[in-house]
DNA sequence: CGAAAATTTGACATGACTCAACTGGAGTGG
DNA sequence: CCACTCCAGTTGAGTCATGTCAAATTTTCG
């Protein structure tokens, strides 16, 4: 219990950085949230099945990814502490998944369910708030993205991952960062291979 | 005026079926909206200046873009009727855009200026409610084109464009699709013509 | 009608993928 | 704690998809 009120703490910490609430909100809020820990390779959401619930990382790291029909990976999202993950797509509209969300590192998620969030929506406008903020600024992120893939080249789109996410390098394998920028993780090697000539 | 009023009345009916506001509260929203027209090819941003308004197709076509260094576009966004536009990233921020926002066709937009906008928010939920929604809407699309971008060949990307945008392959002139699908023109057009001989 | 822009077409170049073999390191069980 | 296995990562060869360039054709618009 002692443990899980840090990780609730966590997450209001982070809801407060964006928005302010009062002493009875934060509790009312941090009620509704509930702690879960998640064993690496462990997966919290698998295609069929229906998102129920907005999930916090307060420790270790998650992908999103799903299969294709030559059963290639490709990675839709990344996240570490603080970040929100989820396929929202499905939790939106309560439809079935066609993703995988997985833990990559030993993790610890705090998430509160769909029923309780949209009483939370009604009953507390600063929460709505904070999510309109979350859901622009994911949006502006994912155009970045979406620009990178379409206007620089994979050798730059590397080198520019690994200076923006510096952590994400360490933290995830090469495969799902290879699936991540969009190419093959061959591909991935011989380009490490030019940057590290570059570097010399 | 006259006009201007069905421009605004089609913007609060569009907010209307997420949310729910009283007459007054359509009022307020209505008051704080502006009215504009803009001529085909005409840009209502361009790179370098800082976005200030949130800006609603009420008629027309738009396209952002940007141009990269070897100074190809690259279609972020495409809209007509009904659809948001915008450099998110430069209105949140309010630093310089990098983007064009072109009209396509004769438009008319429906824009409101950001200090409004806070005051809205602050005022009146719904409309945080309601632009928290159109975020997550947004993102999750976006996250379908991405997806599309990563695991999904160009033949295919463009057969799935022309049959979820019909109105669009009619209204947007063939490089600027070919610019939001990932692709040069010549590479589009040699599709299309694949594409003619597969249906006869 | 004429000029400019968009699209088509084809030849060629190249970036990125596939496949297969090899290397090295991490995890597991005896 | 060693030995073994397995999986991630590397390397290189061959191939394919897509881009580039240039010229011809069609469409748009003043």
């Amino acid at each position: 219990m002692k443990d899980n009120d840090i990780y609730k703490h966590q997450l209001t910490s982070h809801i407060l950085e964006s928005v302010h609430l009062s002493q009875a909100e934060i509790d009312i809020v941090s009620s509704k949230f509930e702690v879960r820990s998640v064993k690496k390779r462990e997966f919290i959401l698998e295609p069929g099945q229906v998102s129920k619930h907005m999930r916090f990382i307060a420790n270790g790291s998650m992908r999103v990814y799903l299969l294709d029909e030559n059963s290639h990976e490709h990675t839709l999202q990344l996240g570490i502490e603080n970040w929100w993950v989820n396929d929202l797509l499905s939790f939106l509209t309560q439809s079935p998944s066609r993703m995988y969300v997985q833990a990559v590192e030993n993790s610890t998620i705090v998430q509160i369910h769909r029923v309780n969030i949209e009483m939370l929506y009604e009953k507390i406008p600063a929460i709505s708030d904070f999510f309109r903020q979350k859901a622009q600024n994911a949006y502006v992120a994912l155009q970045k993205r979406t620009l990178e893939n379409l206007s620089v080249d994979s050798y730059q789109r590397y080198i520019n991952f690994i200076t923006d996410y510096k952590e994400f390098e360490r933290r995830f394998p090469q495969y799902i960062i290879a699936s991540y920028l969009g190419m093959a993780p061959e591909f991935l090697s011989h380009l490490r291979k030019k940057n590290s000539k570059d570097l010399s």
